[in-house]
DNA sequence: CCAATAAAGGATATAAAGGTCTTTTTATTG
DNA sequence: CAATAAAAAGACCTTTATATCCTTTATTGG
């Protein structure tokens, strides 16, 4: 936190495609930035990064498109984050110093490690097969009205 | 986090500003900028809304300066972000939802919520004059070496 | 094989954050 | 009261994030 729009976008096109995809029901671009609600374009180019690091798949040609195998491995939402953002937010110090560590901290180092390292925790448990999970069950959503 | 350019400049300048400064012992802003090792126009910038709001105080002319009194109320750090990046990264949908609420939630909002809730709690709580004490006591740094 | 479809790739545009420069205003002091 | 020192204000520049557009490549069905 907070997520660039590039890593929103992701998580809300991946958690889609985990829900509505297959191997054998490709979504195009145009179906999930409708859906998602999100800019074609750069959706697309977001997809793509997506697809070079084997996050998800894609065919091109008709009937092509981008899709999850159901059958694929759990997806830690830390994966979509470094594959966007990178981990830099988490790493460096929270004022900005070049050097800040256990034997010169910054003011605030102690509480910011421990909320980092707390998300990153949270974000390479979490799947987002469990993200998904809610749903498609009714009980979240990744699209607006 | 994460903070904006900004926010760290103003925590830093702020922390330094409460352990060197007085009423009679103002700090001009090549002395703020050089301690703390931020671009110095853009620190002027920051600091100009910091007295804006009362957070801070200066004086203009020889011998003038910024400075923080040292009877001053205690600085929640909420005031430096509300003054800086604002608290819109705090309210916002983690995935960028236009509407997301209790009843109609993102799949991350939960999580979202109980982060964002603790670290606002935080920064409501500690002072930028508990930060300085860590400081002036030698246990933590905003300066670069 | 060819026409159509869809992603991939690369160049370009726009907006926001980060940062600088110049002029104006205010205060102090010799 | 003039010279100087310092913040305030506002215009401007640069970089990065966000977003679009156009061309190329791959695939498929007829």
């Amino acid at each position: 936190m907070m997520f660039s729009k590039s890593l929103e976008y992701a998580l809300r096109a991946v958690i889609y495609l985990c829900n509505e995809s297959s191997e054998h029901a490709k979504l195009n671009i145009n179906q999930i930035s409708t859906a998602i609600d999100s800019p074609e374009p750069f959706t697309a180019k977001i997809l793509q990064t997506l697809v070079r690091r084997n996050i998800i798949a894609s065919t091109k040609g008709p009937g092509g498109g981008f899709f999850i195998d159901s059958k694929a491995k759990p997806i830690p939402v830390i994966d979509i984050v470094d594959a966007t953002d990178g981990r830099s937010a988490f790493e460096r110090c929270g004022l900005g110093l070049k050097e800040c560590s256990e034997s010169r901290p910054c003011p605030i180092h102690n509480e910011f490690k421990s909320y980092s390292y707390k998300l990153q925790n949270l974000l390479t448990k979490k799947t987002v097969q469990d993200l998904a999970r809610g749903v498609s069950e009714g009980k979240s959503f990744v699209t607006n009205f």
